[in-house]
DNA sequence: TATCCATTGTTAAGCGATTAACAATGTTAA
DNA sequence: TTAACATTGTTAATCGCTTAACAATGGATA
């Protein structure tokens, strides 16, 4: 299938969650203006994004929640899983391990790395620590195709290169610095300074 | 001032780190494409984006770096400075009172907030923990008027209405829930699960 | 002095995403 | 049986942001 709006995909991975939510708690069918209101959007757009990965619903009874959630699974999942690492075990790598430990999706965190003695040959909630001296050999041994990058900012380009010599296929970085990545590397980048900054701004009248 | 788009706000606030950087090294005038050069965009986007603000280099040295810190802040920042309290001290907030920890700017995190009473009336890197009950009481008595959401799922809204009630101006939610704000208090929502999950479709070939 | 040229500032075009509009559909109710 | 209606799926319009195009500028160079 052709590649979808980076925006559809976002909400799709919303929808997702939000119908997860819904179906264990009995629901079976779903309208669109329901699932725009969990969302705080509106039902025109999720109609729109549910045509763009060509699901269909019923008339009078909306949208199979089962059914859907299954769809969204096929457009956003690999049938094998893909295995992701943290690189840097600070609080932020930890918080990612976190909020993935216990969910059974196919994105799996299976290794974090750290330069800190205290971290190496840890386990964080089920997630080993390896010394950043191996990110090459375990992504590599691993086949881990996802790194989240939470190193301090001077050290995110040297690391960013080494996952890319090692086959990594997308990079979500935390660093305050614009990375360099090849054209087939998926870089998403998310800056909390930043972000603060913007809600600061916005927040004085 | 008209308010600014908020992809150009998010610019400005890296632009400033990035001159911040630059002039610590020693350079005093910097070209609009050596700017975009360290934030991989166009340079025509830097000159727009300096053009909304109304700030004007010249035409053979570029733009004078302090001069154009100086007007990034009259425009990003308040005189007095804005109190930010971070709502929820897990390894999300912790992470961001860290980064903000030494940096003096005009945003400073003064307080934090959690349940758990081994936390409470704790400091962590020089911000106290209070209990989350005492949330309404501090962010008044402080004025406080933004306030990072990492609380549970299921207590966000919740809290969101406190802060709400206690008369905070812009809340940077990461929750995986979508909050119900009034008009005028501004809202910023981060998801780290569909950060990652977009990732990985992008990621997979 | 006159010409060249790199750079800025700004207008216009293009692009991607959201929103509006509406035909199609089939269930419900008269 | 027919009319009313809520809802879907899709096309068209709109909006905001990015990119292209280019005139204006004034220092450097011949």
């Amino acid at each position: 299938m052709k590649k979808l709006p980076g925006k559809t995909v976002e909400r799709l991975s919303k929808y997702r969650r939000a119908l997860l939510y819904s179906f264990k708690s009995g629901k079976e069918h779903i309208f669109s203006h329901e699932i725009a209101e969990l969302l705080h959007i509106t039902s025109v757009q999720v109609r729109r994004d549910l045509m763009l990965i060509g699901y269909t619903g019923t008339l009078r009874k909306g949208y199979d929640i089962k059914e859907l959630i299954d769809k969204i699974g096929i457009i956003l999942d690999t049938q094998s899983g893909q295995k992701v690492a943290v690189i840097g075990l600070g609080n932020l790598g930890r918080a990612f391990i976190r909020y993935f430990s216990g969910k059974r999706t196919k994105l799996s965190i299976v290794a974090a790395f750290d330069v800190n003695p205290e971290k190496i040959n840890t386990v964080y909630e089920g997630v080993p620590c390896y010394d950043s001296e191996r990110i090459s050999e375990i992504v590599i041994r691993e086949k881990i195709s996802i790194a989240i990058l939470t190193v301090p900012v001077d050290e995110s380009n040297r690391t960013a290169d080494i996952l890319i010599r090692s086959g990594i296929k997308g990079i979500l970085n935390y660093t305050s610095k614009a990375l360099n990545v090849p054209q087939d590397v998926y870089l998403e980048e998310y800056d909390m300074v930043t972000s603060l900054e913007k809600v600061a701004y916005f927040a004085k009248q």
